[in-house]
DNA sequence: GAAACCTAGGAAAACGATTGCCGTCACGTT
DNA sequence: AACGTGACGGCAATCGTTTTCCTAGGTTTC
């Protein structure tokens, strides 16, 4: 690794322009009255030492750090990556960096990085997690602004950005009634997870208003493809028809279509099959692709980031503030216009 | 988000404890000689203002900031988060708090980022990416260490932690052999991808140390399930036997085992399947669950954040070191005790 | 009872950068 | 020649903390 240079100061500079540190401060920052000359000399040997001012000292002063922290409910995974990726666009724009805290779902170490990110002067803090579940404030009267992003906060009083999954989940139900399916089942996790609750109890409303409801009642079970494929079983050994499955996830999803061929049913020509998370890996995988409802965690993140930005500013906004889903029509839905496959008969070009 | 309470100074904290910040200094640090009954009221009162020491302000002397950046050259992703979980072990127990950068394959991007965890002071910075391939570094003569986390860094004198990819195929290769598979294809990613390359070279390799050789030349395409189900087709079509396919991945190894068992083979009696990764959600999803490498990438992190700490207190260990991989074996490559589905004729319990 | 010695805690100088204020110099004006 | 006026930069305070040095007492010791 070379050899370990010491950090240049901004007395080093003054010192090598060979003018007062406060004049070199000035030149560097642009500010008081000096020739243009001797903020050329400044700013050439800042470069010649590779002068970075050191922030620490700096914040000093302004009070802000310019830096927010970032904690995770339990692990940091498939959910809190993209809702990371969206609040760092929009904090980089505002030259913010970002401290990583992995709770771990625990709540000591929780506390414990919140007062890390206090010490550190955090100008806020973003809490997520993997469930969309209301959770106990990180902390009361906090010294900082705090915002929840896809977790939300079991005090309203508290900012959070979630995402509409009960939107979601009635979108996924408009689309089936609008290609004519009506004989729907909804599989989905378990039933002491709130998504799964929250995305049933949607389609069921959804299903009413139009006098019609789910072909069985709503199956809970886990999030994972082995369940998909046992519900889907069970789903085959009831004798209900159906002409449509609505996922609460991907990865059920997959695994209740696996299920399905192997039992002779064509998606989606027997049965049509929707997601939930719009999972590439998953959607890519299936046969066919999977149409699924998409909860914009990118969008969930940046939004939340935003809403920090404004907090820290001065102009907090108290509440939960739901985004819509969207749904990604894909061909689990809607016949292929050139099969591969054996598919019913039509016109072949 | 309730009342916002100024964050406490330690002059503050002197003031209602009645001593000059000097002795609140000591009293809260253990430090100087202070009566019992002192440092007993200095602590109630950082307590009863909830004081927390401005790490920034403290690392002013110190000249340490107990922080260290982490940037990934390409997006943050699969591949990352363990290593970062990793790190987050080795480091949290050191106290040390995370800047996440995601470099997003952009060079320009990278450099700002350096820039700013520079300034900002980091003890040290751990540089990851997707890929294990070679990376130009990300300075010379930089004022912090920095180790290389999975990816490598071209120049030999900076520290790289890195999986042993080749031993890994070799304890594939080895695996299949013990269960008597001989006729071995290899399916994988693309052959512009370090990864793909190193795995089939030393798949070749130990095969010819055996006196043996692949059925047929390494099929090369990508990482997904698509190219797995698609190289097994050419196979399949070329009338080549074989008893064992090495997959460069879990995602390819999966779709190998969906068209295998489309086209009549049987996992493991027929052919015995082997992927790459140990990736939770194929190794469950793949019917049956699929034996794996895995490249500990938890451990690799863990490792690049030990040393990053020693080369911060003075003890760098420059060169390339390779992490050994494990081969977790699973049913795709051992009759499972009692199948539930048809299975060879043997004693049935 | 005085010299020597602790001991508790205060005062002030750092750390690195910013910034308001003020002095100085070179002009131009009367 | 005396004065006013910008322009340019230096000085010093400031941010919050740590740490060194120092002093004012009280305690020992002979």
């Amino acid at each position: 690794m070379g050899r370990l240079e010491r950090h240049a100061t901004i007395t080093d500079v003054a010192a090598l322009a060979g003018v007062s540190v406060g004049t070199a401060s000035k030149a560097l920052n642009g500010r008081g009255s000096l020739r243009e000359e001797t903020r050329r000399r400044v700013r050439e040997a800042a470069r010649q030492l590779n002068f970075e001012a050191n922030a620490g000292a700096r914040n000093l002063h302004s009070g802000r750090t310019y830096t927010v922290g970032m904690i995770t409910t339990d692990t940091i995974g498939r959910f809190s990556i993209p809702v990371l990726m969206g609040a760092e666009d929009a904090l980089g724009a505002g030259e913010m960096s970002i401290f990583l805290c992995d709770g771990r779902g625990d709540p000591i170490r929780e506390q414990y990085y919140v007062k890390t990110l206090l010490s550190r002067r955090v100008d806020g803090i973003i809490v997520t997690g993997r469930r969309t579940e209301a959770r106990a404030p990180i902390g009361v009267g906090l010294p900082v602004p705090v915002v929840y992003a896809f977790i939300s906060s079991a005090d309203p009083d508290d900012c959070s950005v979630v995402p509409d999954e009960a939107g979601g989940a009635r979108k996924a139900i408009d689309h089936l009634l609008a290609i004519g399916r009506g004989r729907i089942a909804h599989i989905t996790g378990p039933d002491h997870h709130n998504s799964a609750r929250v995305r049933a109890a949607a389609t069921t409303r959804r299903l009413a208003e139009e006098g019609l409801s789910l072909v069985a009642p709503p199956l809970f079970g886990g999030w994972s493809e082995a369940w998909g494929g046992q519900a889907a079983g069970i789903l085959l050994g009831s004798g209900t028809e159906f002409d449509a499955v609505f996922c609460g996830s991907d990865q059920i999803a997959r695994g209740v279509g696996d299920a399905l061929r192997a039992a002779g049913r064509r998606i989606p020509d027997d049965v049509a099959l929707v997601g939930f998370d719009n999972w590439d890996v998953m959607i890519e995988g299936a046969k066919p692709p999977l149409t699924s409802v998409d909860m914009n965690l990118q969008g969930l993140g940046r939004s939340a980031a935003e809403r920090l930005l404004a907090a820290i500013n001065g102009s907090p906004s108290p509440g939960v503030h739901a985004l819509p889903c969207h749904l990604v029509v894909r061909e689990s839905t809607t016949v292929p216009l050139r099969s591969p496959q054996a598919s019913p008969p039509g016109p072949a070009g």
